[in-house]
DNA sequence: TCGCTACTTAGCAAGAGTGCTAAATTGCGA
DNA sequence: TCGCAATTTAGCACTCTTGCTAAGTAGCGA
């Protein structure tokens, strides 16, 4: 895993990656679930896949016959957001991001 | 002049453009100030620069014998910013205040 | 107009990205 | 273990990008 701020932005730079990225908004899918919404072939989506994993924008897990992945929020926001933020400060916000599973044992997780 | 939002990312892709844009979050420069800031040729930073021009990210003025390039921060944001609020809305928020004096941003995009 | 400076455009070679099909891998149930 | 389903990896062709050098364009002063 390579996983620079170079990556993000080349693996932002296709489209068919970034609507990768807002359909798993939704929650986690598996790779078959979401190639058959592109008219693309299976590899051709699981490379795409790749390249938004080696970026460290999205995750696998393992289910049974199937992988499914979901989105990584905080890293697609910390590095183009800290980028927008040095560019065009007055235009962009970038919100206090909570760590995953950094809070009370207890329930603090929403 | 194509100016959708692929245009934007696929700009933002190369570090070469990335850090044109920033040294111009500082005020406008001539083509040849930002050339010697790299070690690539001149006619390579003016193809980039170009690449940036297209997606709307900088415009040019002429001066005398020189060209000046300026940062266009709304359209990096609205374009960016809009992707990072519909993917991960939790973290980043789009500051929807208006430059001075500045008319409508006239959101022509996709 | 000539010559200088600044910058872009043109043309080419090397490399990277993207798409496909075919083959390999992984997991599970019979 | 066999077979099936899901997914990835491998190999190939095609296109796009990026870098260079050389040549063209634009503005200005003598």
């Amino acid at each position: 895993m390579t996983d620079t701020v170079s990556d993000v932005f080349e693996a932002l730079a296709h489209p068919t990656r970034r609507q990768i990225l807002q359909d798993l908004k939704g929650g986690e899918l598996a790779a078959g679930e979401i190639a058959s919404r592109f008219s693309a072939s299976g590899p051709t989506i699981s490379r795409h896949l790749g390249v938004l994993r080696n970026a460290g924008l999205v995750t696998e897990r393992r289910d049974a016959n199937r992988i499914l992945y979901s989105l990584v929020g905080d890293r697609l926001a910390l590095s183009v957001g800290d980028f927008l933020s040095t560019v065009c400060p007055e235009q962009i916000v970038l919100r206090t991001v909570r760590k995953r599973g950094s809070s009370a044992p207890s329930a603090a997780t929403s």
